[in-house]
DNA sequence: ATGGCGCATGGAATGCGA
């Protein structure tokens, strides 16, 4: 069985006791981790190395940043989008395993009247046209972990967030065009709706009153699909002293 | 219950995240 995860750590310069931590108790076969919020010379690779783990990454001063930790050097690494000019450091790529995993930190886009919006959407119609056109063809047995800032359906976000970004319908919409592409959001393979957010907010009690939403996710390809045993949110990282706002996703593969 | 937290920058107050 093959363990993969995802994690928005909310800088890994506070939350490396936690990750470490982690990937002891869980011996993941690769985690994805995003907004580092650290630039590459600041990476802590001794430490995750001590851990046993090797790890490819992307980072930048104060925003973003991407990683993908594995127990075995992952192979083939790539950075950002291909065609794509892009500051900021939200995609990396790489084998591990015997899969293609894609980790992601997609754009927050803020509010629909920002330009930041608008960056959203193009940058999501760039990564689907990627993967449709590059990424699929090359490697059937491939995977998109991340955190997307969409909740893809009604039954992903609390029915108090008032707010229309990361709900909106061209929002939705792109997570459809994307999993068009031949992709299976792995999560709604298996019935595990109570733990059906992966985000909480830090301001009032987001946790304690389930506050929350499902933004992070793991798509696989149809190759993949059958090999799928469960997939569920890790809510024990969010309960803990100085937590992320995020909790890991966690994929359980049958090796193929 | 969305001003209300947490993080980074810079060394206080502000911008941003979701």
């Amino acid at each position: 069985m093959l363990k993969i995860a995802t994690w928005n750590v909310n800088s890994l310069r506070v939350r490396l006791p936690q990750v470490l931590d982690w990937l002891a108790a869980h011996k993941p076969d690769a985690l994805c981790l995003q907004e580092l919020k650290m630039e590459d010379k600041a990476f802590p690779l001794a430490e995750i190395q001590a851990a046993g783990y090797h790890a490819v990454f992307s980072g930048q001063k104060t925003w973003n940043g991407v990683a993908i930790l594995a127990p075995t050097p992952p192979e083939n690494p790539l950075y950002g989008i291909p065609g794509f000019k892009d500051e900021q450091k939200r995609v990396i790529a790489a084998t591990v395993a015997g899969l293609r995993i894609v980790c992601a930190y997609f754009p927050n886009g803020q509010s629909l009247d920002s330009d930041k919006y608008a960056y959203k959407l193009a940058w999501i119609e760039a990564l689907t046209l990627w993967l449709k056109n590059e990424v699929l063809p090359a490697y059937p047995r491939f995977l998109l972990a991340g955190d997307f800032n969409i909740a893809p359906e009604e039954a992903d976000a609390h029915p108090d967030w008032k707010s229309d970004i990361i709900v909106s319908p061209p929002e939705r919409a792109a997570f459809k065009a994307l999993i068009g592409c031949g992709l299976v959001d792995a999560f709604r393979l298996f019935d595990s709706s109570e733990n059906a957010y992966s985000w909480w907010d830090y301001r009032t009690n987001g946790f304690s009153r389930n506050f929350g939403m499902r933004i992070d996710h793991i798509l696989v390809s149809e190759p993949l699909r059958q090999a799928c045993r469960g997939c569920a949110v890790d809510k024990a990282p969010r309960g803990l002293e100085r937590p992320s706002d995020h909790a890991p996703v966690v994929l359980d593969l049958a090796a193929v």
